[in-house]
RNA sequence: GGGCCGGUAGCUCAGCCUGGUUGGAGCGUCCGGCUGAUAACCGGAAGGUCGAGAGUUCAAAUCUCUCCCGGCCCA
């Protein structure tokens, strides 16, 4: 029977579900364990299909947690589900077919749209269901988290809770990223949408900002943004950049030196000089002219403070480009906004929701934003401040949606304010293991930055922000729990207050009365970043108890963009909840994107998207497990390729496979059973020979290794080692040095093949328990098929077993070193042959070697091993090559320290024995093609078309021939006689024709 | 534009941290062999300016710098 993994995978779910082994396995370790290992679900958003990126990291987790099972530990490895936000929103605008916001809200109104996102959740969380079904994942989805649920929502209210007790959250301004077409705001995710970069053409402007108090000393600046000229609040500068002062006319402009000459000649100026450098740190406070002061009042009024209209220090200023000196308007841009937050310069913002200017914009008032650029420029040439101004064509982000032009714009926007708290949140996320170092310093150096966490969103379908804001005097009050929102909500009549869940629309019916004026308290109408939802989750999934007993959770695994996203919201609200400079997790692996088999990112436009469940109907699920872990470390990017996959990968798989059948057939014929014969018996009646002993260290190296490799999340390692064993040690090595004796029926032998069979048990059996966390199928497959089989009286799965532990008495460091050696000894014999063109299964006379006296005490050791694999009939040493040796008759092969001489010279005899080994191959070869079974004995073999030299030399060696193709009598003829003979069969044997025929 | 990761045989990857004998493995190709567990396996061969350049050093795939190419994240 060939290897079917589909088919053995069908079965083995089957056999889970039937007989609820993962509720079983639960059980069992939560009541008997050796420790307890807190897990969360870091919650896939159910707003699509997953993909092989997904399975990657879920793989990984299901590895850790079947891993650490059998180890003996309690993993509460539940399930959950992101079920909130935009990603989520709009998935359903798509499927209704809405264009923004506003229709949206016009056309299908929030209650409906509720109800739809609710859909869209359930449809995906079906496919999500089928994938972990299919990659065997035995997480629990009996007792999965859902992040949109009541409970869920009031848990993750009391991060917000104790964050506005300590001060951590409030209102700011913040720079989003705006839509003047589809009017609204856009997520950074949305501004990053593939295509959304386009050519587009603005304006190109180099203007001057004069100095104040001085006559004729100006700052040269360069936009492609006029209108922002408007809201202009510094000018900026690198501060280690050297400036040039350069005198043009009467006039003296300051620029960045190294720019100096580029945009002379872009403006065509030919007569200048530079009369001074100075660095940028010099420029600092400078205070500037703003030039519409007459037209904007409140502009005036502004350039009366101190910080305002001066000139400042930046490093992000760039002075590869335009004139180095930066103009900075707070309120349209972000890095601008932050270098204002950091002086407590104003935010000046005086835009309508429409994008257009309001009153505060004096004469720009009620021009929409872009449509401002031509007035501006008009402005500035009036004022001689104008210097030069064209069109030029570059990238520009645009709306995914409308492509509009995007225009950033300071809202006003709820804050958790992480960086008053900063030192403890990068204290605590030092103290986390991350197995690696790029993605560790990839992580802190972000949290580092320590920005504020922006948390409200102008959306629908979210975690409302529980913040009450009196319409009078501007009170606010936050409410954290359902029951006390409604012992407070005011009552319009005698009618009961309705909420039946915890969502918009519902919830903006409360209405508060405030404690400080009496006036109306109204919800402000914000919901969360959907990263606090599902950041929220250690405290919300969990109960107090729980809470106390699972967090900080053990180890954690996500793709490496989670460190801005779920790494980081975990961390933040951890730290907010606790007060501690403590994550909740211990250790967090981040691991690489898939790529396609090419390494291109996969997007729908290219249609390379490889999604799980459609894979899995075509590919086994254990081949895909240890493909993805076997190929590369788990932090690289992995170019998944299906028909690499079935290369190697499928060959390790399949040999595991097979060295099962193996085992079986022979074990099964001899009559073995493991609780008789185990290991114990085989040694304690001296049944056990080198072979033996070197492969049982082996299996002891494997299972040091493979728990080191996994310890450290090197699974790309751990698979490594465990393909090496499997193929090399186990199908390439171990079992040729035993297959002559398996071979035998003898009873006088039988002890010894039990006495293998023991061996064979024990190691193949860890085997399997090594690979169960990367192939679960075929581990609990073989463990019903064949161990169970053998020996009832095994626990029901493969999952109850325990994780293997390496025996140092059962590791001879120094035999396998002597098996090393015997190996490269037993390929140059090879390789003699192959020279003088001697087959393998001819068997010669002698062997030389000359090695050094340690090796020749290391094959002395394994000598008849040697002889066997080498199939000479005897061996000898020396310690040099002889002088004068016959090369016709020798043939020699060196590598290193090491040569062979080998006799080729073969008397009758060894011819004879040589041509009955051919033989023999041929009749196997052709009991195989007519279906017979190994171990089935046949009745006669004829070979005929012999000639009677050939005849004359297989003599004396038929009884063998008979035995190794296991007939009862083999004839030899020299022309085919006439018996009742199924049919002839023809075989080349070098150069003569033979004809052979069975009868069974 | 900024940051990070990668570039080693036709392909997929080790080696680099801690510099030192002829730079490895698997797959693929060619020749030959072996095979009653295997979609395998074994021997041999062909195949590398270790992305480019410079520097440090007695010595660089390995350390430093610059550049080029690919990918990712963020602007």
């Amino acid at each position: 029977m060939d290897y079917q993994p589909k088919d053995i995978e069908r079965e083995v779910r089957n056999f889970w579900e039937k007989n609820r082994i993962l509720q079983l396995l639960m059980k069992m370790r939560e009541k008997d364990n050796v420790g307890v290992l807190g897990f969360v679900e870091g919650p896939p958003t159910l707003n699509g299909f997953p993909h092989i990126g997904h399975a990657r990291g879920r793989i990984m987790k299901d590895l850790r947690f079947r891993w650490k099972t059998m180890q003996g530990y309690y993993v509460p490895f539940w399930a959950g589900w992101d079920c909130q936000g935009l990603p989520v929103e709009l998935e359903v605008e798509k499927h209704l077919g809405v264009k923004n916001k506003r229709e949206l809200l016009e056309r299908v109104g929030e209650g409906r749209f509720v109800e739809e996102c609710k859909k869209v959740i359930k449809k995906y969380y079906e496919a999500w269901l089928e994938c972990d079904r299919k990659l065997g994942l035995f997480i629990d989805h009996g007792r999965a988290y859902w992040t949109y649920h009541d409970n869920y929502i009031e848990r993750e209210w009391q991060y917000l809770k104790r964050a506005w007790e300590q001060g951590l959250l409030g209102e700011g301004y913040y720079v989003v990223a705006y839509c003047p077409g589809c009017q609204t705001s856009l997520s950074s995710a949305e501004v990053g949408y593939e295509g959304a970069y386009r050519e587009v053409e603005d304006p190109s402007l180099f203007f001057k900002m004069k100095i104040s108090m001085k006559e004729n000393e100006f700052f040269l600046v360069w936009t492609t943004m006029p209108f922002t000229i408007v809201t202009d609040m510094m000018l900026a500068v690198h501060p280690e950049a050297e400036y040039a002062k350069v005198r043009v006319g009467d006039e003296v402009w300051i620029l960045a030196k190294q720019r100096v000459e580029p945009v002379m000649e872009k403006l065509g100026i030919e007569k200048y000089e530079v009369i001074e450098v100075v660095s940028g740190k010099e420029l600092e406070g400078i205070k500037y002219e703003y030039p519409f002061k007459d037209i904007v009042p409140k502009q005036k009024e502004l350039d009366e403070l101190s910080n305002v209209h001066v000139v400042v220090c930046e490093d992000f200023v760039d002075v590869e480009t335009a004139t180095g000196v930066v103009h900075l308007s707070p309120g349209n841009g972000e890095e601008d906004f932050i270098a204002a937050q950091k002086r407590n310069v104003p935010i000046y913002v005086p835009f309508d929701d429409e994008c257009k200017f309001t009153d505060e914009a004096g004469e720009f008032s009620g021009l929409f934003a872009r449509d401002a650029d031509q007035k501006v420029i008009e402005e500035l040439k009036k004022r001689g401040l104008l210097v030069n101004v064209e069109t030029i064509l570059h990238e520009y982000p645009t709306c995914w949606r409308s492509h509009h032009k995007l225009i950033w714009l300071a809202r006003r926007e709820y804050f958790l304010w992480t960086n008053k708290i900063n030192s403890k949140i990068v204290e605590a996320a030092e103290k986390v293991e991350y197995f690696y170092e790029p993605p560790k310093n990839r992580f802190l150096s972000f949290l580092r930055e320590g920005k504020p966490w922006c948390i409200s969103r102008e959306r629908v379908w979210g975690t409302p922000l529980p913040v009450w804001k009196c319409e009078k005097c501007g009170h606010k009050v936050l409410v954290a729990t359902k029951k006390e929102l409604l012992e407070r909500a005011l009552k319009s009549s005698e009618e009961e207050i309705e909420l039946p869940e915890l969502h918009k629309p519902w919830i903006d019916k409360i209405t508060l009365k405030c404690e400080k004026c009496g006036g109306l308290m109204k919800r402000e109408p914000f919901v969360l970043d959907t990263w606090h939802n599902s950041g929220a989750s250690p405290y919300a999934r969990f109960t107090d108890q729980e809470f106390e007993k699972y967090v900080p959770v053990d180890f954690l695994v996500e793709a490496i963009d989670q460190t801005r996203g779920w790494a980081n919201s975990l961390l933040l609200e951890h730290v907010i909840l606790t007060g501690k400079a403590e994550a909740p997790y211990k250790a967090f692996l981040f691991y690489g994107f898939v790529l396609d088999a090419k390494g291109r990112k996969m997007s729908k436009s290219l249609g390379n998207v490889i999604e799980v469940n459609p894979l899995l109907e075509k590919y086994s699920a254990d081949l895909c497990r240890f493909y993805i872990l076997w190929k590369c470390s788990p932090i690289d990017s992995m170019n998944f390729d299906v028909n690499e996959m079935m290369k190697r990968p499928y060959q390790v798989l399949s040999t595991i496979y097979h060295l099962h059948r193996f085992f079986m057939q022979n074990a099964e014929y001899d009559g073995f059973n493991p609780q008789k014969f185990s290991l114990e018996w085989a040694e304690k009646n001296k049944l056990l020979r080198q072979t033996e002993y070197w492969l049982l260290s082996k299996l002891q190296e494997t299972i040091e290794e493979v728990t080191k490799r996994f310890e450290k999340c090197e699974f790309n390692f751990a698979m490594s080692k465990l393909e090496d064993f499997v193929v090399d040690v186990i199908s390439r090595q171990y079992i040729p040095m035993i297959r002559r004796e398996l071979w035998s029926d003898s009873p006088k032998t039988l002890n010894r093949r039990l006495a293998i069979y023991s061996t064979l048990w024990h190691v193949l059996k860890n085997t399997i328990l090594l690979f169960n966390p990367a192939t679960p199928f075929l581990s609990e497959f073989l463990y019903q098929k064949l161990y169970r089989q053998f020996d009832p009286s095994l626990p029901e799965s493969v999952n109850f077993e325990k994780w293997p532990v390496a025996d140092p008495k059962l590791r001879n460091i120094k035999l396998e070193e002597d098996f090393e050696l015997l190996t490269k000894c037993i390929s140059l014999v090879y390789s003699a042959r192959q020279l003088a063109g001697l087959k393998r299964r001819w068997p010669l006379r002698k062997a030389v070697l000359i090695i050094p006296e340690e090796a020749k005490l290391s094959i002395q050791n394994l000598k008849s091993l040697f002889l066997e694999l080498a199939n000479v009939k005897e061996v000898e040493f020396s310690e040099k090559l002889p002088e004068n040796y016959d090369a016709k008759r020798w043939s020699l092969a060196s590598e290193g320290e090491l040569t062979v001489l080998l006799d080729t010279f073969r008397d009758k005899s060894l011819i004879g024995e040589g041509l009955m080994r051919d033989l023999a191959r041929r009749v196997q070869a052709l009991r195989k093609d007519l279906g017979f079974v190994p171990t089935e004995i046949l009745s006669e073999v004829h070979i005929a078309n012999l000639s009677k030299e050939s005849l004359g030399l297989i003599q004396p060696f038929l009884e063998e021939l008979s035995e190794l193709v296991r007939a009862r009598k083999v004839y030899l003829h020299e022309e085919k006689p006439e018996i009742k003979a199924e049919e002839w069969h023809e075989f080349q044997l070098d150069k003569e024709k033979v004809n052979i025929t069975i009868i069974p």
